[in-house]
DNA sequence: AGGATTTAGATTATCAGACAATCAGATCTT
DNA sequence: AAGATCTGATTGTCTGATAATCTAAATCCT
């Protein structure tokens, strides 16, 4: 029997039907959407049933919904998922493994962009740059690892490729597990490894950022292992 | 005037506090949570709103319900939320370039994983080799296609790095548009280009293996560009 | 007694219908 | 014309009910 397949609940196929029909519609942010009780008809299940998805889709921001005005396709935002997400106790008992070596993955192929857009673009490295000053005069760990968080996105942002940059954000959640870990005694490191790196790319010398980067974040794995 | 806060809504405030919940009291998936019914005195609110709190909370995978039984905290995991990625607004821009030069990254990135993989198990090997000699029987476009589709895939999935995978298959998605105008004379090309990335692997010649498949998949830029 | 089957209770899934709250635009007033 | 008001449309929330599903206890057969 192959009918033992986990019996899809209404809303979730109705949702997936309203992200296919956004999808296929071409429609974009801001674009309304007909009122709960016409997709109800049109999707041929209740009100009720067809709000639980809209509701769920517009925890997502996927949706928004305004009372007196209707429905329409929301702002997705990936802090507003990522907040939801960052509590959960499941995200701890990932395999850090695979996550960290994805980022390396991604941030080290993202560096021939960088240095590329930074040789005609002057702004980048200065942004770069002054994140790396502030480092300088972080004084507390909180400090030191949001502006890390902060290098790191805009190194990526300075790539110009926004889907990884989407979905680098999507794995810093999962990367909230080894933050605790970070030690007091690695400032000093971390700080002289970014500098490098952004040195590197200056110099339009890329396979030592890439060198440099690969090793900054495989520190995570170092550090894994000495907790096992 | 600090009331002018966009007034939340009762499920908001409920996910809110079964979230909080949830933590205060150190659950883990798979943990039982109270009946709707209970929940909802609980909390001072109906049964529905609820409802739609623990809804909205089971679509990102933080809660489970199941008919029967009852709430459970959700095992959540990087492919459920990926997939509602898909609505970030980064996919979806116009510019098919950035989301090409995306690929590129992944793909050549976990080359190097793939081939440590390889040498370590051969029957990655026979997979892709396999897939090859499919692409040659390949009669319709349609099929060649599908197989196309389905050799990367196979590339990523051998690299280890699941959370590459589950971005892939998002990314293949917006890569729909373009496949359509895969041209019958490409096909040959297309084959001997597969045939020499795996060949190149087995040999353990990453360097060679990743300047292919970035012109691979590079090969979609121009047939754009020609397009404009 | 022991195992299989049935039944009962609990729980979620879905529905229908109603009323309140809110908002955008039309209408009325000055 | 400008502002205040009204009105219809739409979502927000509630109550109450029925169906579907699962767990576990009760029952039955051997």
């Amino acid at each position: 029997m192959l009918e033992t397949l986990p019996k899809r609940k209404i809303r979730d196929v109705i949702a997936e039907r309203l992200k296919s029909h956004i999808v296929s519609e071409g429609l974009v942010p801001g674009d309304r959407l007909p009122n709960e009780t016409e997709l109800a008809e049109q999707f041929g299940v209740s009100r009720l049933s067809l709000r639980e998805a809209t509701k769920a889709l517009e925890f997502l921001g996927i949706v928004e919904s305004r009372t007196g005005v209707g429905l329409s396709v929301g702002h997705i935002d990936m802090d507003r998922v990522t907040s939801h997400l960052g509590f959960h106790p499941a995200l701890h008992q990932a395999d850090p493994l695979p996550l960290i070596d994805s980022r390396i993955v991604i941030e080290t192929g993202v560096l021939p962009h960088v240095a590329k857009r930074m040789a005609e673009d002057p702004s980048i490295h200065e942004n770069l740059q002054g994140i790396v000053d502030r480092f300088r005069s972080a004084r507390k760990l909180q400090q030191w690892i949001d502006l890390d968080i902060e290098f790191h996105r805009t190194l990526l942002d300075a790539s110009g490729l926004s889907p990884l940059v989407a979905f680098s954000d999507l794995l810093q959640v999962f990367f909230r597990q080894f933050r605790d870990s970070v030690k007091t005694a690695e400032w000093k490191s971390g700080i002289a490894s970014h500098q490098r790196i952004v040195d590197c790319l200056q110099d339009g010398d890329v396979e030592n950022a890439v060198a440099e980067l690969r090793d900054h974040i495989g520190s995570h794995k170092r550090r894994m292992k000495v907790q096992k």
